[in-house]
DNA sequence: AACCATCGTTCGACGATGTCGAACGGAACG
DNA sequence: CGTTCCGTTCGACATCGTCGAACGATGGTT
């Protein structure tokens, strides 16, 4: 039976120590009871306060569980999501003048979770709460893309709602492979003709997305001739992703 | 600012990515993620089985978060402690003819949250739920030489109840290091003349002590004249206390 | 039945990183 | 003011973590 990591299994008894008492716990009382030199634990436990797994009392200098370690069996709630990035969303359709949605994954559908109409005023109806599906709109090629279990891809039924919908596993995976690679996704009459979208993912944690953001509307006000996304578009996406992921790293 | 301990880091990163899907992970899905060789992540995640805090599937070879992190916030339950003790407790008392009594640690006292009858059919009160001075009992030195923060002998007000009782912080010190070093502690009339204890450290966590059983009787019954215990029962106390620590590590 | 792909796992070479003694500045105490 | 103890940094060194190669097991395909 070859070894385990020993650094991983030191790090696993500090924090076991701080969560068997309610008070924090000074550096050389966890040397003492880990049995180990104050340097060496040290760095122990600077790296768990940098995962936010043990926090340091700025006036006393101990150590404590951090709420990291709480965190990581709670997937991100849609309601605090929508929380977090309705300001972004807000900006994001003035600026553009475009109607603005945020999804997240729900199996083979993205659900929309927030949604901010176009400003011109024209009559709009509310999409929150509404399924759509994953492979035929630019917010699903990002939850997909960037899902935790890609092979998933394989099991979807990719109907085809217009002759522009990616209806094979072959046309998807090259959609997804895409938006990989260039951090955003841009879909064209996917669902329905003429109307186009652009997402970027909100992560959370490294290598996956919480959810996605995205603008959509007529494909002429969405994409140039050549089907890129106008002059500025991606970026302003980008930001409000990013933004929105900076607050849910907040601590309530 | 020097760097953190990468191997640590790691670790954190897959079990954040464990904590972000509900269903489990197979082991390329999370060296895909983490970016990361196969057998790279395979020793970060045996490690992290191992300290519980990750499982791995018998059944698929999937990986997920392990209930050994959401213990890590937790005391043990005062309940808890004696449900798993009982046992023992009833068998020690048999076995030894004393009084069995079981405490855990509360700020200067000890509570005590089992206690089995002397089986002699004499008439005894029930005890459960008293606090007693740590420093005047041997449960209370037990508690006392392996809590996390030892400093704490410092401030407690060391009443002396008979001429026996530890008064000064110089002879409590003498008598937890030795407590220490023999892995068990005696107390002859501590509390109360011709009354004596033996106690031992039931272990948890590395290096502290969740609690302490204790036999305590008259004291030619626990005591040989020359002071140290009766033949056996200290062998018997802590087989007791060994026992219990097994049990409170078995996941319900 | 044979072959193939992919899985989790083990082995072991190698050098990157973790370990930890020495030493630091700061805070608290007598 | 001197002393003690704290958390922290530095840097030498060799231990340990990394990871390519390869394994047996499993499931799917022909």
């Amino acid at each position: 039976m070859p070894g385990t990591i020993q650094s991983i299994e030191r790090a696993a008894q500090a924090l076991h120590l701080l969560g068997a008492v309610p008070e924090p716990l000074p550096l050389g009382e966890l040397a003492r009871l880990l049995d180990l030199p104050k340097t060496t634990v040290h760095g122990i436990v600077r790296t768990l306060c940098e995962v936010g797994f043990v926090v340091q009392d700025p006036a006393t200098g101990h150590y404590s569980l951090g709420s990291g370690l709480a965190d990581l069996g709670r997937a991100v709630d849609p309601h605090l999501l929508r929380a977090r990035v309705s300001h972004w969303a807000d900006g994001l359709a003035a600026r553009t003048g475009l109607a603005v949605e945020v999804a997240m994954l729900r199996g083979p559908t993205a659900e929309l979770v927030a949604h901010v109409f176009r400003p011109d005023g024209s009559p709009q109806r509310l999409r929150v709460g509404e399924l759509v599906p994953a492979h035929a709109t630019a917010l699903g090629h990002v939850l997909l893309a960037w899902a935790p279990v890609a092979s998933r891809v394989r099991e979807l039924a990719l109907t085809a709602y217009t002759p522009t919908t990616p209806s094979t596993h072959v046309a998807l995976g090259r959609a997804l492979q895409l938006a990989r690679r260039q951090g955003w996704a841009a879909l064209d009459g996917g669902l329905t003709l003429g109307t186009a979208g652009v997402a970027a993912p909100i992560h959370h944690q490294v290598g996956t997305a919480v959810g996605a953001i995205g603008v959509v509307g007529p494909s002429d006000q969405v994409l140039q001739p050549s089907g890129a996304p106008h002059p500025g578009l991606v970026e302003q996406l980008l930001a409000a992703a990013h933004a929105t992921a900076s607050t849910l790293r907040d601590r309530l």
